[in-house]
DNA sequence: CTCGCCATGTAATGAGTTACATGATTTA
DNA sequence: TAAATCATGTAACTCATTACATGGCGAG
């Protein structure tokens, strides 16, 4: 369903499923992920709805390409998507379920591991979020209160990247201090046991 | 592929596939939400594969149950799933693509009510968190640092949730003020225009 | 001329939702 | 006795991944 309207949204301006999926892998992935055969089913899908119109054109480099763009239909079913409730029901992530079952291994070893891959991959996401964001500030003085509006959004949206993954990087940061706390008495009591 | 593991970690005591629908409902769908028909499936495709063993049983209360537990087998594939790679790419959630798109709108009234419901909803969802944390607060003295070793993990995940509920909640709120200041600015402009 | 990227698709399979069907037991 | 809850499942459909097939074009 998601899929749908994500697809809907970037097509901004008229693009072919090659380009979308990559605009998928420089951002979006974060926090909808999509193969490409599954973006191609799709886009081939709303056509046969009647939100989208597709035509094929030579490409600058490589074969020819289909170019999707929105109909009125289209644009009208994502504005009623936009002007509707928050999808906040289809949530979901699973590295969560890991840690907490990570508890019957008996081993805290094992959990600082995990923990530290956590950690590095949270890490490597912020770098990137940081990034785009450092780039984006050094082109616009004006970053990010005073930018223009069709920019507005984007650095909403990118500022909820940052803040979710800082927060987890920190709750990383702070569980493995928190283990190694739990570890280092663990020894202590071991070394002089009652 | 997550489902699966997720009904193996709940699995910790047998259960039946109502029961674990329920304890879905309780929590775990907050992160990876299940129906009921798509669970019973689930636990029928582990037993076939023999990671899940099943027996009938009386209920107390209304028909006869289905209580699965794990084999041997399960276990072992449960344990390679935690102390493999944290899964870390399949984390998604749409409210976001619905922040970005909602430029396209041209109207700053739509995005801050669309922000108010979501601040709405997550204050909500920090709520009831908040109350889980409070409830186990004041049943263990020793929350959250000295806690035994079998709720060190839940404790962990619990608190990945408040804090990620925590900081959207904060970007939320801070997405509100800044969609107001641009408003007022705006309104500025108009009455004394340049 | 080969490798990597550009580009689109189908087929098979798996995962997930919605709707439907059934029926027992408990509680008001 | 009616409604709520307990309990399990199937069927139809939608959504998503993986694997496979095909081929153009450009750089080295």
């Amino acid at each position: 369903m998601s899929l749908e309207y994500i697809l809907l949204g970037l097509l901004r301006t008229p693009k072919s499923g090659y380009e979308l999926k990559a605009e998928f892998d420089a951002g979006v992935a974060n926090f909808w992920p999509a193969e490409l055969s599954q973006i191609y089913v799709t886009l081939k899908r709303l056509t046969k709805r009647g939100w989208l119109r597709d035509h094929v054109e030579p490409s600058d480099k490589g074969p020819e390409k289909r170019v999707y763009q929105r109909t009125a239909t289209g644009r009208r079913a994502l504005f009623e998507w936009l002007v509707g409730e928050p999808q906040i029901g289809d949530e979901r992530f699973s590295y969560i379920a890991q840690v907490y079952f990570l508890e019957e291994l008996g081993t805290l070893e094992a959990t600082l591991t995990f923990l530290s891959r956590l950690r590095e991959r949270l890490a490597r996401r912020l770098d990137a979020l940081r990034a785009t964001e450092h780039l984006w500030a050094k082109g616009s003085p004006d970053y990010p209160d005073q930018l223009p509006h069709d920019e507005f959004h984007a650095q909403l949206t990118l500022q909820l990247g940052l803040d979710t993954a800082g927060v987890r990087l920190a709750w990383c940061d702070d569980s493995i201090r928190r283990v190694q706390a739990r570890l280092a008495r663990k020894e202590k009591a071991n070394a002089r046991p009652s």
